[in-house]
DNA sequence: ACGCCGATTGACCCTCGGGTCAAGGGGCTG
DNA sequence: CAGCCCCTTGACCCGAGGGTCAATCGGCGT
């Protein structure tokens, strides 16, 4: 069992470069096209060693993704001003996810991947289950503050935040958005607000 | 080459099993976790028929995907009322699109999964690049009609739209939203109304 | 009856890649 | 030096699964 390996700061080190590599080629190839041999080779290591560090695969991304929802999460916590009112909070931890996505990692593109794998599946389900709850108190104080309309369903409300930040880093990551990060990132915060916010001049029809 | 076979009756008959079965199985297990073994098994054929039919399992794949988007457009045209405002329109293309993907596929959630080999990629790439085109002439209309401000990016929109319906229909189909397609389809028309033509009472300070 | 040809079968092959293992370093402490 | 324990290696194992093939079936035209 590699979970309860007593680490040097060596080992410590060339488990972080095996981290390291593996994210890299995940973010740019995918996971299922990544092999292990591949990730030692960019590390520079012998394959049998990947199984010093890690017990599967499997166990090295449930890792690499729990460390990048960790800091994620730093990142949006450090950007909102608990003291501001709920919309500008939305604004502020769109912005910031944006930004840590887009710049920091391509890698996350994987992580509505389909699930290959009923454990790697739960792990997914967890992190965006957080996010998406962390939206939902969010959204359910701007329409008790009154800036948002109280008619819609919150919980739907708050998947499509979540959603919409997620997918737009996942163009951007594809070569289908070219402008900068931070004008996308102030796109997809007006975007988000005017569609948890917004009020249609209401001259629509009915589907 | 299966592809230039000539097929009877029978045989179209047995391939569209074959693709059916393939739908299904790719849906509820993803494209990498069905083997064409499981294909086979599910259309009551034994293995070696398949490459009767099929040159690879991509191919396969590629014919599913183009039959897909061809039947899901065709819905969209049906719903919308050419004659309609712009936002109508785009309302009625959002509504059928949901109903379609959610009813009648859960298939479409592999549309936007990391793709493992350069010709599948540029099958699903092709696809959502014609309903993003379809999309934006809508939301240039919106604008030019006035019903929607002007000072954001229409391409960006577009995508914006276009991603909504997909991720909605992705949650709806892996089990994080309860309520009914019709329910549903009605939310997401209005959330990418708001988020293209909504004003926010601007009381949001800039992050 | 005979032969043609599309359709069908299932055993077989072979590569790919995740995972194992026995055998060494090399730097500590006793 | 002895022993220990982290660390490292690369050859090996083996199951999975995509793809192949020779043999067969059966309907249809002649």
């Amino acid at each position: 069992m590699a979970a309860e390996r007593q680490l040097t700061d060596q080992g410590r080190e060339r488990k972080q470069q095996l981290l390291d590599a593996a994210a890299a080629l995940f973010a740019e190839r995918g996971y299922a096209n990544t092999r292990i041999a591949d990730i030692c080779t960019a590390a520079g290591v012998a394959k049998g060693l990947f199984y010093w560090y890690f017990d599967t695969k499997e166990a090295l991304f449930s890792e690499l993704v729990r460390s990048m929802r960790l800091r994620l999460r730093r990142a949006q916590a450090a950007a909102i001003d608990p003291q501001a009112d709920a919309l500008t909070r939305m604004r502020q931890g769109a912005v910031a996810s944006v930004r840590f996505m887009a710049e920091h990692m391509a890698f996350f593109s994987l992580l509505e991947m389909e699930a290959r794998d009923q454990h790697l599946s739960d792990v997914l389900r967890e992190g965006s289950r957080i996010h998406v709850g962390d939206v939902l108190v969010m959204v359910e104080a701007a329409q008790r503050e009154g800036s948002a309309p109280d008619h819609h369903d919150p919980q739907l409300l708050a998947l499509g935040v979540h959603g919409a930040v997620s997918h737009f880093c996942h163009y951007h990551r594809t070569g289908r958005i070219t402008c900068g990060v931070d004008e996308l990132a102030e796109f997809v915060a007006d975007w988000v607000v005017r569609a948890v916010a917004g009020e249609v001049p209401a001259v629509i029809a009915p589907a």
